[in-house]
RNA sequence: CGGGAAAUGGCUCAAUUUGGUAGAGCACUUGGUUUGGGACCAAGGGGUUGCAGGUUCAAAUCCUGUUUUCCCGACCA
């Protein structure tokens, strides 16, 4: 990428909004753009941020054989119907968007068990097909009734749902398990620090449901949570729990050890039962031959939040002033800004070619009339982890990297660039 | 839906109390000097003050209505 393609808007970060400092650098970018309360377009940051995030998660689940597939997003009535989630969703809750007109009535999704269940139940036909996993990338929307914090409670956002069909209440729980697993991989390999929180007390010591939070000032959740034993529980399961049986269900042994913390929501799993199997009247076939409802469960992930999360919580400060903020490695659409001086040019773009040839992504500042203090700032203003000068000093065989986050250099020979990031990452 | 705040150029805000030619900083355009951690000089463009109505000789300013945005709450399979 080359900087001056990229338009961004010069910004002052005096006037950035102090509670989501790293998104509204983004909004006044023009990274990120507001057209109407909760609803987002985004740049091409955000976008290439999350393709990274998606890949991740896209090999994870493709590691644990479950398999992707696309529902769409505009959805018939007749099919909500079918599981009685019409009413539910469109007058009880009214969390779904809906279109009527002489064409036809229609729901855009909110989620897509429906989808899923219609999907898998046409082709899992036996009992051998099963386990089976489907998931997908791709927007939801919901009519919340007051969208907040920008990305992290807007009306239509990019999420990860999964569907399991098993055959059993067993194999519903192994899934349930794994799934759990797989979790906590992407997560950590996004780089955030996830808390596996307990989210419902329906079954004791039986997880029915589960949420994955990260510790944020800025969520809208309140969690305890158990360090050592690392067990989260969401503050308002305890309003309605007898307490001490239900602390030590989960594994927490010492009530003292419980600590507040806000936290957000990234991810929630749910075990389904035969809830949409039942309803939407879909069997499979047992060894006996006889008609078996699927045991499903859900398991989503917001990928807008994860973005929000890890933006605002790594934002870089220097002598108390904002200066932007660092994304992990793994996620950053690009790993290094190359910077050059006046007459520098050629060598500047030389690196620039290498690299992009080597599969690095990086950001050439190519623009013209700026400073070195300029557009070493702006490396912070897009996250970019880290930044190289070519200056009077270049020899032509190494250069400084300089890491954002913590200020720390290191001299590089070009030829190993490559492994320089690639043991980071 | 209940409570609160706000709406003035691309952004952040001033002028509203006490009605009288709509301003600043940043951004943008042009020319020049700068260029290693958010430089400077000069010139310039851009706003029917969210919308509608009313009061008045005169409305960003007063009155009524309306829309939108943000915050707190309720809500969040």
């Amino acid at each position: 990428m080359k900087l001056s393609k990229l338009n961004i808007k010069k910004i002052n970060l005096k006037d950035v909004d102090e509670n989501y400092i790293g998104q509204d650098i983004l909004l006044k970018l023009g990274e990120l753009y507001q057209f109407e309360s909760g609803i987002y377009g985004y740049g091409n940051i955000w976008t290439k941020i999350e393709k990274n995030v998606e890949n991740i998660i896209i090999d994870e689940l493709d590691k644990a054989d479950c398999i992707q597939v696309q529902w769409p997003k505009l959805q018939p009535k007749k099919i909500w119907d079918q599981s009685n989630r019409w009413n539910i969703y469109t007058k009880e809750n009214d969390i779904m968007f809906t279109i009527n007109n002489n064409f036809g009535e229609y729901g855009l999704a909110p989620t897509a068990e429906e989808c899923a269940t219609l999907f898998g139940a046409n082709r899992l036909l036996s009992y051998k097909q099963l386990p089976t996993t489907y998931y997908q990338i791709g927007e939801k929307f919901r009519k919340e009734i007051r969208a907040r914090g920008y990305l992290f409670r807007p009306r239509t956002f990019n999420m990860l749902d999964a569907y399991s069909f098993d055959k059993d209440e067993n194999g519903m729980h192994e899934t349930f398990n794994k799934m759990h697993d797989v979790y906590l991989n992407i997560f950590k390999r996004i780089g955030i620090n996830i808390i596996p929180v307990v989210s419902d007390g329906g079954t004791m010591g039986g997880r029915v449901s589960e949420e994955f939070q990260a510790i944020t000032k800025l969520g809208e959740d309140i969690i305890y949570y158990d360090e050592e034993n690392n067990v989260g529980i969401n503050k308002e399961v305890l309003d309605f729990e007898d307490k001490d049986t239900f602390l030590k269900a989960f594994g927490v042994s010492n009530v003292d050890n419980l600590k507040e913390y806000n936290s957000v929501e990234l991810g929630n799993n749910f075990e389904l039962g035969t809830k949409y199997s039942e309803s939407m009247n879909l069997y499979y076939q047992d060894e006996l031959g006889e008609k078996k409802p699927y045991y499903m469960g859900c398991y989503g992930i917001g990928l807008g939040r994860i973005i929000a999360t890890t933006i605002e919580n790594n934002i870089i400060y220097k002598n108390d002033t904002v200066k932007g903020f660092s994304l992990p490695l793994s996620i950053a659409p690009y790993k290094l800004q190359i910077i050059y001086k006046d007459g520098k040019e050629n060598e500047a773009k030389e690196l620039y070619e290498k690299l992009k040839n080597e599969n690095i992504d990086c950001i050439l500042d190519d623009r013209e009339g700026y400073s070195i203090g300029n557009k070493i700032n702006d490396t912070y203003v897009l996250g970019t982890p880290y930044f190289t000068i070519i200056g009077d000093k270049f020899d032509g065989k190494t250069i400084d990297i300089e890491e954002t986050k913590s200020g720390n250099k290191e001299n590089v020979n070009i030829e190993n660039i490559y492994n320089y990031f690639n043991n980071k990452g």
